[in-house]
DNA sequence: CTACGGTCTGTAGCTCATACAGGCTCAAGG
DNA sequence: CCTTGAGCCTGTATGAGCTACAGACCGTAG
């Protein structure tokens, strides 16, 4: 009969964030913002999360990973005032933010190529003259 | 007689915003953090450049393009305590940033390839389930 | 009971800018 | 000469996305 004790153990901030890797202020800081909901507290006022919580924070840090603003993944979790409600919205969302990814790697190539141009240049000795120096200014 | 006149002829800030594609606050933002030398003054005060802060503020804007931080850039122009001074280590310096340019390109690249598989398994549909969501969550 | 660590809140700091307010200054037109 | 509008000056606020710290409270092991 106290399976329901079992149950309700409950999630501190510290577990949370040892869970999903998270650190441990973000957490304070995602509830802050609206990301994470604020959870109920224990008669001490602590945060009590629970296994919903976990899985929450963890699409949050995966969306981020895939560079997704918080201000989209609130999009994407249809919270706030123009959440996202159907599927196709969500698709719509998707493809703009794959484009920008797609944008961005075509602006790193073009880095690199001159990054990896201007150090072959390079002699590499103590001088303080440097071709790579000299390329930055334009010369 | 008067060359030195002609010489002296001062470059406003506008002037230098206007030369670099640089916007205006931002290079009083440069000066305040050290990347920006404190240009001489006229008598009422109004900051008095010359050619030589244009190519140094375009060598600064160049970094910043290939992905530099404003703290490389200072190393990168031999300012400050851990100013670099020879070839070789501005070279290190160079290579380094060109490892990261790499790996970030490697992390855009799995991340296009998630995103684009997502996008492609959406419906599209009207409905509020979606497949991204689904994804997203780990499913 | 006393330490030590975890949690609470609020707030400051970080990077790289951008923008604005309120006060000078300069150049052109009347 | 005076006015007017543009441009410059300073300091400070804002933005995203966190991170960190101070000072107070709580909880548990020894």
């Amino acid at each position: 009969m106290d399976v329901n004790h079992r149950k309700v153990r409950i999630i501190r901030r510290s577990d949370l964030a040892r869970l999903t890797g998270c650190n441990l202020e973000t957490i304070r800081y995602y509830e802050s913002i609206g990301v994470m909901p604020e959870p109920p507290r224990t008669s001490t006022n602590y945060r009590a999360y629970d296994d919903s919580h976990v899985a929450r924070l963890r699409f949050v840090m995966r969306s981020r990973d895939l560079g997704f603003t918080l201000e989209e993944i609130r999009d994407l979790l249809g919270l706030g005032d123009g959440g996202l409600h159907t599927c196709a919205e969500v698709k719509q969302k998707t493809e703009a933010h794959l484009a920008e990814v797609r944008a961005k790697i075509a602006d790193l190539r073009r880095v690199e190529t001159v990054l990896s141009a201007t150090a072959a240049r390079c002699s590499g000795g103590e001088a303080p003259d440097c071709a790579i120096i000299d390329s930055l200014r334009g010369l």
